[in-house]
RNA sequence: GCGCCAGUAGCUCAAUGGACAGAGCAACUCCCUUCUAAGGAGUAGGUUGGAGGUUCGAUUCCUCUCUGGCGCGCCA
């Protein structure tokens, strides 16, 4: 049994023998050790209820401490204290530090793994981006977020489905295409470009068409002439229509390709169209929508339009029919949706709408949202078209990354230069970092030079201590070391501090994954990269007196550097 | 106007109601004949926007207020 669950079943007996009622125990990892490994506030949260048995809370904690002490098993714990104003505290044995390292080198990348999610199934839609519209820093954020959350669900064994839905009929194509056939560059002319290419001059067509629409009568007509076309499947816009999205998606394959990101299935909103507006005018009858100034609308907490005066779906009515035949694709416990907060009051509607469609499928969905990703010069939208593109970012990162390197760690400490698969991969991981760092609901101001940089809390700062730990295991001939168990290492602060946090890594992840907190993670690793290369900077490890445990503890350190970006979704490479 | 979210060091951000509010940049001191210096050790930097309240205990919860962001009927 884990301590944790040792704790909570005695304090648990020993409270409901004192109140004579079960009791919320909370234990806490600890990172100080000054405080132990382990903390509880029991003694704290129960005390209003005993103030006649006890006289203050450091009593309550006092007779709780000496009566674990006789309960718990002595060969994981060195000692319970009492800690103002009524903690208890559980400092962890050495024995049972070294022993938990021995079960991360043996685990490997099990290491960590739970079960408290085995057996649901689980839907997440991530990503989004709309083909004929810019892939950008938001999408960015947002697949990363994905990725990882989908990761961090798996590592607790849950089935995931990752889904993208994106929308390629709608008024944002209309002006899209009408800026295509305004521009003075023909398809054709774009015929041998790269994707990349093709899709910026889809997303500066899209720009000029959402300029256009709003500064002219006479285009905003012709937009939704375009529009209509599009929905009467109309040859010449139809071909042209075609030929555009599949520019686009093949775009956004490049992109998930170099994000590591696999989809299950993908939606499109030209699928879902038809049937949306199918389920909302069937439900007219029953009073869940109302037909108000020819539009079909649904109110909740605001009104929202589901099906135009024109008679065509709106994304709220396609995104019922998507609820629907996603639950039909997967029989999920749960649907995930991630999109940024700005859409926060639009699901609470649609969610709202579902709920009295689709009963059961509405309890089952969830909407979780990220905040903004602002840039310094102001807000970045494909409208206004400055928009800084995730394909741009990431290759933006990579030059710089490329250049820094050379300067500071490459050639000019007398190494060789990054090879070219490592090179993506840390500006990948550099990107995607900066992205996952900070708490997710939070906006963001996105610094290039802040994103990029490779100091501090930063994806190449663990990449790079991931790649210390492998090339000092890379230079002992056979790569079996003894793990000693005994009692006789002596262990340094240094060591004991990375001892301390490889025990957490566990909690971490779970808490991680049950709250959508990669941030957490993030915070954990960079200081369990700290607590190593402080380590590595004081004592040597090959040809000391511990080597053997001295390895163990890089092999290890190594071991959870590299799980914990796993579930970051960034790639540690060996070397750097 | 209504609703949601935020305001923490010079900058960018952390902190399930817990212990002295923590990092990273930037600034200043040190450390490469030693396993990757893209590294490490240290110094300095705070009335957590403001005012009340709840609590043993508040950055966190409640009320008011100021400032900013986002959303609010035929876009996605």
């Amino acid at each position: 049994m884990k301590l944790k669950d040792q704790v909570n079943f005695y304090l648990q007996k020993i409270i409901e023998n004192i109140i004579g009622e079960k009791a919320e125990i909370e234990i806490q990892p600890v990172q100080e050790s000054i405080h132990g490994d382990y903390s509880t506030n029991i003694a704290l949260v129960v005390y209003p209820k005993l103030k006649n048995k006890f006289e203050s809370p450091m009593e309550l904690a006092s007779y709780l401490c000496e009566k674990l002490g006789k309960s718990l098993q002595k060969e994981k714990i060195e000692k319970i204290e009492v800690s103002a104003p009524g903690f208890i505290n559980f400092w962890l044995k050495d024995t049972a530090l070294l022993k938990n390292l021995g079960e991360v080198i043996d685990y490997k990348d099990n290491y960590g793994k739970g079960e408290s999610l085995k057996n649901k199934k689980i839907m997440l839609e991530f990503a989004d981006p709309n083909p004929f519209k810019e892939f950008h820093i938001g999408h960015l954020r947002n697949i990363t977020l994905g990725e990882s959350y989908a990761r961090l669900l798996e590592f607790q064994v849950a089935n995931v489905w990752r889904v993208n839905y994106q929308g390629d009929v709608g008024m944002h194509v209309a002006k899209a295409l009408y800026g295509v056939l305004s521009s003075e560059f023909g398809v054709r002319s774009l015929e041998k470009k790269s994707a990349g290419e093709r899709a910026k001059f889809l997303g500066e067509a899209y720009a000029d068409g959402a300029k256009a629409y709003e500064e002219s009568e006479k285009a905003k007509k012709e937009i939704q002439e375009i529009n209509k076309k599009l929905y009467k499947k109309d040859s010449v816009i139809l071909a042209i229509w075609e030929k555009g999205r599949q520019w686009s998606l093949d775009h956004f394959e490049e992109m998930y390709g170099r994000l590591g990101t696999k989809y299950k299935r993908y939606y499109f909103e030209s699928e879902v169209a038809e049937k949306g507006r199918e389920i909302v005018l069937s439900h007219i009858k029953d009073g869940i929508f109302e037909r108000h100034a020819g539009a079909v609308v649904f109110r909740g907490a605001h009104t929202r339009v589901f099906v135009t005066s024109e008679n065509y779906a709106t994304y709220e009515a396609k995104d019922l029919a998507l609820a629907k035949i996603k639950s039909q694709d997967f029989q999920y416990d749960q649907s995930i949706i991630i999109t940024a907060n700005e859409q926060n009051s639009y699901f609470k509607v649609v969610l709202a709408a579902l709920g009295k469609v689709f009963p059961d499928l509405a309890l089952k969905t969830v909407h979780e949202s990220f905040g903004f990703v602002n840039l310094k010069d102001g807000k970045m939208s494909s409208r206004s078209g400055s928009v800084v593109t995730g394909e741009w970012l990431l290759d933006e990162a990579k030059r710089k990354i490329k250049e820094n390197f050379s300067a500071k760690g490459g050639p000019a400490s007398g190494r060789k230069d990054m090879d070219v698969k490592t090179l993506e991969k840390v500006a990948v991981g550099a990107v995607k970092y900066s992205m996952l760092k900070f708490s997710r609901k939070s906006d963001i101001t996105f610094s290039f030079e802040e994103s990029i940089s490779l100091e501090g809390n930063s994806g190449p700062y663990i990449q790079y201590s991931f790649a210390r730990t492998q090339s000092v295991l890379a230079r002992i001939q056979n790569s079996e070391f003894r793990i000693q168990n005994s009692e006789s290492v002596k262990l340094e602060k240094e060591e004991l501090l990375i001892l301390r946090l490889l025990v957490h890594f566990p909690e971490i992840v779970e808490e991680a994954g049950g709250n959508f907190a990669p941030n957490l993670l993030c915070n954990y690793l960079f200081e369990l990269s700290q607590a190593f290369n402080n380590f590595y900077q004081k004592h040597k490890i090959i040809g000391s007196e511990n080597e053997d445990f001295r390895l163990s503890l890089t092999s290890a350190v190594g071991q959870i550097l590299k799980t914990g970006l796993f579930l970051l979704g960034i790639e540690a490479p060996s070397k750097m």
